[in-house]
DNA sequence: ATGCGTGTTGAGAACAGTTCTCAGCCGGAG
DNA sequence: CTCCGGCTGAGAACTGTTCTCAACACGCAT
């Protein structure tokens, strides 16, 4: 990871909310945010057992982060669920296929034109969208030009 | 549904993989093909099963699709895994968060400059992206005015 | 037309991931 | 300190998906 999990933001939007801030769900969130590629519950639920945290309790935190906006869902290329924790404002992830590492950008004003002219072409009230781009990151295609090479 | 679905492409795309496009595999193509909204599993295989058609075949016959690129797999509004026959060459789903009607666009232009812009900057070797964007459909706009109004 | 072999199918069992249940725990309010 | 509401963990229950296996369909050679 490369920049500390904003951790004191988190506790803010919980609390604005009137949602206790407990250790397990501390726990969970930093475990995504500290994390620089996508993981799967099961993955955290794994990694958090030794802290006393229930499988049951992760996915309840999940989904609770995932409705507050603070996780964002997305796959890899296996089609396994995964989760990512963006960071604040609104951004897309790109996700290598192979590690599941992710990068996030801003891809907005890409879509906003697009989204502005669906609107006026179907007619429809757009209220959102869901963009991932998919790659190989520069480290697995290395990994993977080795194992040809040999 | 507007225009007949182009099974007799879907065939040929059977035969040169020298795959056969038995009775159950048409008629699971000609479910999805012939609605204008995303269907579930379930949905199709509830309306198949006076067809003869079991469950599992109708998960392995939309696994085929998919895999083919005959069936695109989106999700509607509250989660739920559902899947659109895409028409031939790639497109994007703009999905009614309502009624999961589909209405197909080719934002390809819009993304393939992001997808570019991303190569360079990232290093990753860029092999697909997903895009879904959601809304709410003329008639189900009307429909929820009229609630309002009540 | 007949027989053979490969691949598909349907029913139900098995499995995995997710949600629910419930008793116990924690932390804040009084 | 006591009470109370909400959170938690363990495991049961549930749901959606995949697997198993015997029966079957179809293409092909005979």
């Amino acid at each position: 990871m490369t920049d500390p999990p904003p951790t004191h933001d988190i506790e803010a939007v919980f609390h604005e909310k009137g949602i206790p801030f407990t250790r397990q769900r501390r726990l969970i969130w930093e475990f995504f945010a500290g994390a620089d590629r996508a993981a799967t519950i099961t993955e955290a639920a794994d990694a958090l057992r030794g802290d006393g945290v229930g499988q049951a309790t992760v996915y309840r935190a999940v989904t609770l982060l995932s409705d507050l906006g603070l996780l964002a869902r997305v796959q890899d290329r296996r089609g396994d669920i995964c989760y990512t924790a963006p960071p604040i404002g609104h951004s897309h992830p790109l996700i290598c296929g192979v590690c599941r590492k992710v990068v996030r950008f801003d891809g907005d004003g890409d879509v906003r034109d697009l989204e502005a002219r669906l609107a006026v072409e179907t007619g429809f009230a757009i209220y959102g969208h869901h963009l991932e781009v998919y790659g190989i990151c520069p480290v697995c295609r290395a990994a993977r030009e080795d194992d040809h090479a040999q």
